[in-house]
DNA sequence: TTGCACACGTTATAGCATAACGCAATTGAT
DNA sequence: ATCAATTGCGTTATGCTATAACGTGTGCAA
């Protein structure tokens, strides 16, 4: 899937996922664009479904939460599935790919006549400095 | 983690989740539970807590629902990270156990020095008859 | 021109989860 | 026996997450 033009409200809501240090929750988003004009939920949702798609953003399903991809230039769908360790105390996230991991996981399915659609991989615990 | 005896609500959160075909909402299985004198929702949750901690039960983070341990007997906590395929049409949730894929995210969480506590596998698709 | 696709705005509603309070039963010292 | 701590339970209220439903405007192709 390559990436089209963004529309405005997809940008804006690219850019402060971009520029966030960790994930944000859509409400979070629609707080921080509110002097942008944002108004209601459905805005910040439309707009996530449309980076979600291209690929851009990430969803992190344990935590409600939406993160801009890590590999800005690559496309995370041609690396096959995503996994991200999630800080549960400062909220950083590491995104990264194991394609051994991948193909376990889409050996087992295909064992089972299982079609997969979309694979969530996310550790929690604590980051380096969080733990020290 | 050894499972203690469980208390009346839990017993009953547990029973409607080993009878349903697949995963449950709290609210579902509070809407289960009103004839048996349940009237809101942290009582189902507050049983789920626990049943979660025994790991009788496990959390489907991606669709928000809870379904009974696959292997009764077994105590999953001992058997390292779970994953799960869940069909997207019948809601059918297979679970299993890889110890090579836990072992690659691990040995990648462990080289950011990252500590894990809690990690979710999810595999979204289409079960074997759905698929047809 | 007409029809269609798409982004957008708004209001309302649905669905998921927890805070905060108080009460009762249990347990385990003292 | 008494007291304190713990645990489970019930209730009300609230907060957070996500989507339904309706209407508007714009651009483009038949
Ligand atoms: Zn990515
Ligand atoms: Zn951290
Ligand atoms: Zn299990
Ligand atoms: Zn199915």
């Amino acid at each position: 899937m390559t990436t089209p033009q963004l529309t405005k409200n997809q940008s804006l809501v690219f850019e402060v996922l971009e520029k966030a240090e960790g994930p944000l929750s859509a409400y979070t988003i629609l707080d921080k664009l509110r002097d942008h004009g944002f108004r209601a939920p459905l805005q910040v949702y439309r707009a996530l479904e449309k980076l979600l798609e291209y690929g851009v953003v990430h969803r992190l399903e344990s935590i409600n939460s939406f993160v801009a991809c890590a590999h800005p230039g690559d496309n995370c769908h041609s690396h096959g599935i995503v996994a991200f360790a999630i800080c549960e105390s400062c909220g950083q996230v590491m995104e990264f790919h194991d394609h051994e991991v991948d193909h376990r996981l889409m050996g087992w399915v295909r064992g089972q006549n299982f079609k997969p659609e979309k694979t969530t991989i996310e550790i929690r615990g604590l980051c380096e400095a969080c733990a020290a």
